[in-house]
DNA sequence: AGATCAATCCGTCCAGTGGTCAGATTGTTG
DNA sequence: CAACAATCTGACCACTGGACGGATTGATCT
């Protein structure tokens, strides 16, 4: 009679697993908690049990983001057929346009909500410092000057990333190769300025 | 008796009006239609008879940002104490940090979604000419370079306005005027770049 | 003027959601 | 084996977006 047991196990990371696959066709405002409970087979209550709430949920699955994220970005790195530069801009644009729903949900305000900052910060502080180990192994910059080219290509990269989504036709003239290289192009230049 | 007529004369507007002054203390997942239709003083399914869905709403509110974005850049042009460049980095930046529900509601699927086009195209295209006109207006640029710089440009903007919610503490250890400043750096080591 | 018509607006209804709570079920610890 | 803490359930609440038929009104035509 033991259909399923009582206890399953492993229900957050099952939550987390399954909430990735359903942003694979669907954007995270239409990510509903009692779907996921039915679809991992369990009642929707249980997963208060694990997530305070909804918010606490998208947070984690942000988190799990910059995780990967961070994962494609040092891969990227590793084999070496581009310039460290370029490499990172490759990988970075990769993952949000094969990831977009995932992606935004990284970058939505219950991440960034203090009593979720705890999700997000780790992976997220090593996602930047990647960005600025990869600066220094292809222009030696002032100390200071790190976080500051990051930020700036960081952001060109989120807007390249993100721009397209609500820009449409105007935007998506480029094909995807230009995007990448246009990228390239914008990174080299924010490196190269003081 | 006529305590309020039945038709309330201006109901779209009145409820575009309302929803921005909700986005001022509210994220734009968190607005909801029937709250808007009390503010206003009307049965919540009134307001289908001026937008489809949901959807439609936030696509104008989106709309209607572009066209308040669009006049702040303007008018940041006009008076030239600053190069165009950066009057149009300074204006773009205050918008986006003063009503930063409206601007993440610009660019929210709702508002990229094909059936939702005509609500934001026109004014988000005038936005981008305008870039480009100010980049002319100080750089020659080959006539095909013109939006290619714009991307760029628009592209650091757009994540310099969002990735601060994100990244939180690591990113806001500038002030407001040197998030600024750096800005118009990027923004012209961008309109450098060929 | 009066009749007709389309736009607006109302009230009610429905399915679905996030969240809370008391109680059932279990693994673990003493 | 007893007690405990974690986990899961099912019922419940307030609320949401949306659909619908019918009421009310301003505009248009004769």
């Amino acid at each position: 009679m033991t259909g399923r047991p009582y206890h399953h196990g492993n229900l957050r990371d099952a939550i987390v697993a399954t909430a990735l696959e359903v942003l694979g066709h669907k954007e995270p405002s239409e990510l509903s908690l009692r779907d996921l409970a039915r679809m991992v087979g369990v009642g929707h209550s249980a997963l208060y049990s694990h997530f305070r709430d909804r918010g606490e949920l998208l947070a984690v699955i942000a988190g799990e983001g910059f995780r990967l994220l961070l994962l494609d970005l040092k891969s990227g790195l590793e084999n070496r057929t581009q310039d460290p530069l370029a490499a990172l801009v490759t990988a970075y644009l990769h993952f949000a346009r094969s990831n977009p729903a995932h992606y935004r949900t990284m970058f939505r305000p219950e991440s960034a909500a203090p009593e979720n900052a705890k999700h997000v910060e780790e992976w997220c502080g090593e996602c930047i410092q990647t960005v600025i180990l990869a600066l220094k192994a292809q222009r030696h910059l002032p100390e200071d000057k790190g976080l500051e080219c990051a930020i700036g290509i960081w952001s060109t990269l989120h807007g390249l990333a993100l721009l397209g989504d609500a820009t449409g036709p105007l935007y998506q003239k480029m094909s995807k190769k230009s995007e990448v290289d246009l990228a390239i192009k914008f990174a080299n230049a924010l490196a190269g300025a003081e």
